[in-house]
RNA sequence: GGAGAAGUGCCAGAGUGGUCGAAUGGGCCUGAUUCGAAAUCAGGUGUGCCUUCACGGGCACCGGGGGUUCGAAUCCCUCCUUCUCCGCCA
């Protein structure tokens, strides 16, 4: 969420930047600040209150002592007068701080300045595009054929033991699941971030700290009984691990990355969005993640962009990467590059990474900070990349590399697939 | 799952109703000493909010939440976590 600061100090600048997703905050800015001014004002009334009770029980105190016991007892009569009045405006104080909370909660974070305006994903801005698109002269078959051709992935099994949008990998299908993920895990290794295994569900806490919650809450896996979700992305584990923080200024950037399974309920897909692997309610992601000083955080969200790139290139798929326009950035994003694998059969772009820099939003709700020159607690910047999502990679692969012989396997691949083509 | 014990600052650890935001030791920072370092000595060392031009002042926080009391780190309730024992188990 957005500091109170922010609101405060720079409401123009915010108002204007907010109305680029199409939001008209000016009524928002007004309640929380007239909250926030009504706050203040009953902080000070009930702390100087505080302060008068705190006196008097250290006079009682010190009247018992010398003995002076009918003073005591006088004094504190009085005192339980001023408890009443004290705990009215301390639930009414509460009760504030609590309205404005939800108000800020419900404020999307401020889009950079370089985020085109636009409603849809048409208003996209196209920043580049890579790599030859197969010629396949309409012979290309869907993925989803390829798959039940060379025994890949069983559909069928999937809706079986779970339900549709739960796709059961075999034989080679599991190994190129499986040396996909080993691939991305080497490379971000190489690339400086740290690898973790976290728990694949996690407390409201966490949910709220990432910005799932309250935002997306029916788009996750709720195990009600013991109140733990099922994580949607491992950005969510990964970015709670510094939950609560102050970090030192020297262990700055923070550079995660972790595979893990992703569930999402994905209520209202429908048609071909959700046809074979193009949308799953479970699929295999590995996530990179990263803690930054504010004035890096940018550079560092081009190399997070340039990072998928080079995974993109070595497994020879054309692709795309786009700069999110304001009307379909994320909610808790400030900016964000998607970046899409050409699908040739389908003859459509795949998003197959989304890589965002969400400044201090999630910092702010996660209460993430770093010490800063001054020795002052500052709130981070956080960011977090797809590298990458598996389903469609691996619909991608097979669509583009398929051939009369097979499918061919990018050399950079080989080594951790142990085969070259499936046939 | 059952029985018991415990959760205090960066760490260790005292404090069991009053002046405790918290002794003491370690760590860390600053200064003195030194050619420099070690050792030693002196001082400093949490976070949030409110208030103030500033100096400063106030409030809250001793696992989370609630309660008792004029007053709670200290008593009570509840939840969470850790440890010990028992049970179960990949």
């Amino acid at each position: 969420m957005l500091t109170l600061q922010v609101l405060r100090n720079d409401r123009e600048a915010l108002e204007k930047a907010l109305s680029k997703r199409g939001i008209n905050a000016a009524t928002m800015l007004n309640r929380i600040l007239a909250l926030d001014e009504e706050r203040r004002h009953t902080q000070k009334e009930v702390d100087d209150l505080k302060a008068k009770q705190n006196e008097a029980s250290r006079e009682i105190g010190d009247l018992f002592k010398s003995g002076k016991k009918e003073e005591a007892e006088a004094r504190r009569t009085e005192v339980s007068a001023l408890k009443e009045k004290i705990h009215v405006l301390d639930e009414h104080q509460k009760s504030l701080v609590q309205q404005q909370e939800a108000a800020l909660l419900e404020m999307p974070n401020r889009p950079h300045e370089s985020v085109p305006t636009g409603h849809s994903e048409a208003d996209n801005e196209v920043v580049s595009e890579e790599g030859d698109k197969p010629q396949l002269h309409g012979e290309a078959k869907p993925h989803w054929e390829l798959a039940d051709q060379y025994k890949l992935i069983d559909f069928e099994a999937g809706v079986k033991i779970s339900g549709a949008g739960f796709p059961v990998y075999r034989g080679k299908g599991a190994k190129l699941q499986r040396a996909l993920i080993q691939f991305f895990l080497d490379r971000a290794d190489a690339a400086g971030y740290e690898e973790f295994i976290p728990p694949h569900l996690v407390n409201p806490d966490s949910g709220r700290g990432t910005g799932q919650l309250p935002d997306k809450e029916g788009q996750m896996y709720h195990c009600v009984e013991d109140d733990l979700y099922l994580i949607p992305t491992a950005e969510v584990p990964l970015t709670n691990l510094y939950r609560g923080d102050i970090l030192a200024e020297e262990e700055l950037p923070v550079q995660l990355c972790g595979y893990t399974p992703c569930f999402r309920r994905e209520a209202g897909s429908y048609g071909k969005d959700v046809r074979g692997l193009n949308r799953l309610h479970q699929f295999d992601k590995v996530e990179i993640v990263r803690f930054e000083k504010p004035e890096n955080s940018y550079a560092s969200l081009d190399g997070m962009v340039e990072h998928v790139r080079g995974l993109l290139r070595d497994l020879e798929l054309p692709f795309r990467t786009l700069r999110l326009c304001a009307g379909d950035l994320g909610f808790t994003a400030a900016l964000t590059f998607d970046l899409e694998v050409w699908s040739a059969a389908q003859e459509r772009w795949l998003e197959v990474s989304s890589v965002s820099n969400f400044e201090s939003f999630q910092a702010n709700r996660l209460q993430c900070r770093f010490r800063n020159a001054a020795g002052k607690p500052e709130l981070v910047h956080t960011l977090n990349g797809s590298a990458l999502a598996l389903p469609r990679i691996v619909a991608a692969l097979l669509e583009n590399h398929q051939g009369p012989d097979g499918i061919r396997i990018p050399a950079a691949l080989q080594r951790y697939t142990g085969f070259d083509t499936i046939s």
